[in-house]
DNA sequence: GATTGTGAAGAGCTTCACAGCT
DNA sequence: AGCTGTGAAGCTCTTCACAATC
């Protein structure tokens, strides 16, 4: 088994395109079993040279002329992105970004448990979420050491953003993402993950600013 | 007014936190009015020469020995960001993710105006959203030309998306926001950016599962 | 003494192009 | 003929290092 793990971080980000499409492949039609590096750049508008480095960066392999196997391929990207098994994460902040999250389909389908949510709002506590019951704060350490989880979800405000990731670190948290619009100070051991509305607008602003003129445009009725 | 414009991908999303950095400093303490590379280095997690390259990348100057002028960097900083003009937005998917947007409070005070929203279920249609009522689906075209919005917000499941995304671009849209955990295809005028819930936390997973294994730790507090 | 601005070196990522396999 | 695998070239981004400036 080829596990020549050096998996780049952009390729990282691209694999997980290429699995969207392979699991289209397998939930919906399965009209053929094989698919080309050329199908799958052109779903994640990737090119067809780059997909196959990405694939072989964590030794997948192609049979010449004919493609990759659907099956095996999506089985090895799920284990090249640690998704073979299952991850068990908490939430902290019971408002509308964790809820928002959480009622993704793919949170629970793609292997991700989550066993606890937290907020210090003493008039949320008790509340449900995504069918658990919301904790007080102080439940944090207890309940990440008893359930195990490893990895933590901050969506609080930025303001408590660090002191949460700081609190879930302490409880021996592996990785935390981070739904607040301020970057984390974590140390080495611990994965940060960032999801940031306010950069992303602000990307889109920049870009939107740089595209040629809008003038002879919204002309034809189309 | 020095306006060099290259600035690169990742040099506007690291413009974008040192913005933020910038926003504390005028709200909150003005205890000084200057500040250096390698203060605004430390709040984004950046080297201090990558900082004074991107301040550079837009024409910001500062004073050898003393460092930048907050006001005046961080009104640069927008203009550079095309943040200086107000943007209208519309709105597609009144679910989770569309109302968790609109209730960062940075939406409206960074000069994000939403003028409308629309869902397709018509169950939900004539509710309102962050006080719009939400408009059929049939309205968008008239009401984006109407309105002038330049930006549209994808917040439909990932199968409806792609339609979205192509009636916003056909009713004269500039730039997409894209929530949907689906790659968009727009032509070249159209400036697109994705948040991606499920790209974050596989992110996360192959991130963390990277990690020294995690045995002998919760010792010292940092 | 502190800090900027920047050429040059270094590192990393993407694209090209084509040999080789089926 | 179609497609993979990959060395090499090309490109972009980051870090280094230091002269210039306040």
């Amino acid at each position: 088994m080829p596990e020549r793990n050096r998996i780049s971080k952009p390729a990282a980000r691209r694999l997980s395109q290429y699995l969207r499409t392979l699991q289209a492949r397998l939930d919906g039609d399965a009209s053929t079993n094989r698919v080309s590096s050329r199908e799958l750049g052109e779903q994640a508008g990737v090119a067809d040279a780059q997909v196959r480095k990405d694939l072989a960066s964590f030794g997948a392999g192609g049979q010449p002329g004919v493609g990759y196997q659907v099956r095996a391929l999506h089985d090895g990207l799920r284990r090249a992105l640690g998704l073979d098994k299952p991850w068990r994460a908490v939430l902290v902040g019971a408002g509308n970004i964790g809820r928002a999250l959480l009622a993704y389909p793919r949170f629970g389908e793609e292997g991700f448990d989550l066993v606890a949510v937290f907020d210090r709002a003493s008039a949320v506590v008790g509340r449900r979420v995504a069918g658990h019951a919301v904790q007080p704060m102080s439940n944090l350490q207890e309940a990440v050491r008893r359930s195990g989880a490893q990895l933590g979800i901050v969506a609080v405000p930025p303001d408590e953003a660090q002191d949460v990731a700081d609190a879930l670190v302490r409880a021996g948290i592996q990785g935390v993402l981070n739904f607040a619009p301020r970057a984390l100070r974590l140390p080495a051991h611990v994965a940060v993950v960032a999801v940031d509305f306010t950069e992303a607008l602000e990307r889109l602003a920049f870009e939107a600013s740089l595209k040629p003129t809008p003038s002879g445009r919204s002309k034809g009725h189309g």
